[in-house]
DNA sequence: CCAAAAGTGTTTATAATACACCCATGG
DNA sequence: CCATGGGTGTATTATAAACACTTTTGG
């Protein structure tokens, strides 16, 4: 490489990843216990800085990995947070990501070790830094995914009762849902396969259990929730 | 500062800013002719690296005042990229960020001393590095905020016809909209005052000036254009 | 029996779309 | 007089929202 930007400043530059994950009909975050200094002992978003032979992508995918095991997780860049002084230790440009995981899939193991826990969105700690900005502008990406495409596969197990499905998009959107309008509105994008199976755990008569059909474009080009 | 990150590798930090402008019926956007190495002659964004002292929105309108002499453009940011390979001259991690300008307002021979040309939205020359692709997001995110809210204040003089508002949003979507129900569409919004004057030099009959009435929200809560 | 969710249907309000039609006027 | 955009009105369709009602079953 030649020398011609030789006289500009460089900068570290980190991903923090907002990580989503539904469970027990509550949307969760996944943060981690500060191991070191700034800020060791707060929470805060998981993240690392960006390695010389890799995009910003495959580096939150690389952290997403060590975190959880996962691999095939959605992704996707929310925005910079570039404030020269957003870090108190260094200049440091952070890309913010959000992240869709099922719960019931990651290695729980491995996030215990890493000192991380999920939090309810509706009851955060404090987080260090600008990572609470970063949370809010994750959620308002995810509510505009959720909103033209049905989310749900990153997010539910494989098998789901629309109750688990709209009690989802309620945590996402903060707000009720008509059941009726709800069922209809997502039985009409045609994406979704009624299985034979029932749950009977969430309620008396017994809810049919439904999946994702395969290949079904789940870009639906209708609008889900009006916004 | 500390050196507790010395560890890891330091990138250059530069942004890169798509700019729309709107002129005889058209959507263009400001490129230059690179006067530099890497790639010189080529036609590019105009960008330029992030500073010590400033935030990345901060360089954005430091590069945009530079260039067009204007202080308050309409800046947002579009997204990191972050190619290790993006750049052949060294690693530069670019924000592009997408502004709109009123052609009619701005410096044009501060523009042309900076090798800057205004270049239709429909026939662009090719650009260099990934300099196609932020365009392409900017554009995606110019509809969408155009869909939401009506722009124009940012792109158009400060009377204007409806005509012209509509060729504005059809150069931006890129399809035609029927006239009388975007006529209808526009008013209801309650954003817009019309001026006893008229605009003859468009059509026989001669069409009323519109302005933004001031302080208006221009965020309506409606959508302008079904998406 | 009753509460609670499952599941279906109906009604109303609102918004998007298509399009007809008259007006004004420069060439 | 006529082509062109200005401006208004109306019919049709699609979508959102509100809500009534019936079904099922564990406690």
């Amino acid at each position: 490489m030649g020398d011609k930007y030789n006289k500009f400043s460089k900068y570290f530059v980190a991903v923090d990843c907002v990580i989503f994950g539904y469970e027990d009909g509550d949307l969760k975050l996944l943060l981690y216990h500060r191991g070191f200094e700034p800020a060791k002992g707060m929470w805060s978003l998981m993240g690392g800085f960006v390695g010389e032979e890799e995009s910003s992508d495959t580096a939150a995918r690389r952290i997403l990995k060590n975190i959880t095991g996962l691999d095939d997780i959605y992704l996707e860049q929310v925005q910079a947070f570039t404030d020269p002084k957003r870090d108190m230790e260094g200049r440091v440009v952070s890309l913010a990501y959000f992240a869709l995981i099922r719960i019931d899939r990651h290695k729980s193991d491995s996030v215990r070790e890493n000192g991380a826990h999920w939090w309810s969105l509706k009851s955060l700690p404090n987080l260090v830094f600008d990572h609470k900005e970063m949370v809010e502008k994750a959620l308002e990406k995810l509510q505009n995914k959720a909103g033209l495409e049905l989310v749900g596969s990153e997010l539910l197990p494989d098998k789901f009762t629309l109750l688990q499905l709209r009690l989802l998009y309620e945590a996402i959107f903060q707000r009720d849902l008509d059941p009726g309008n709800f069922r209809k509105k997502i039985l009409s994008l045609n994406v979704l396969q009624r299985l034979c199976e029932k749950n009977t755990t969430e309620s008396r008569r017994g809810a049919h259990y439904f999946k994702f059909i395969d290949g079904a474009t789940e870009r639906s080009f209708e609008r889900i929730v009006k916004i």
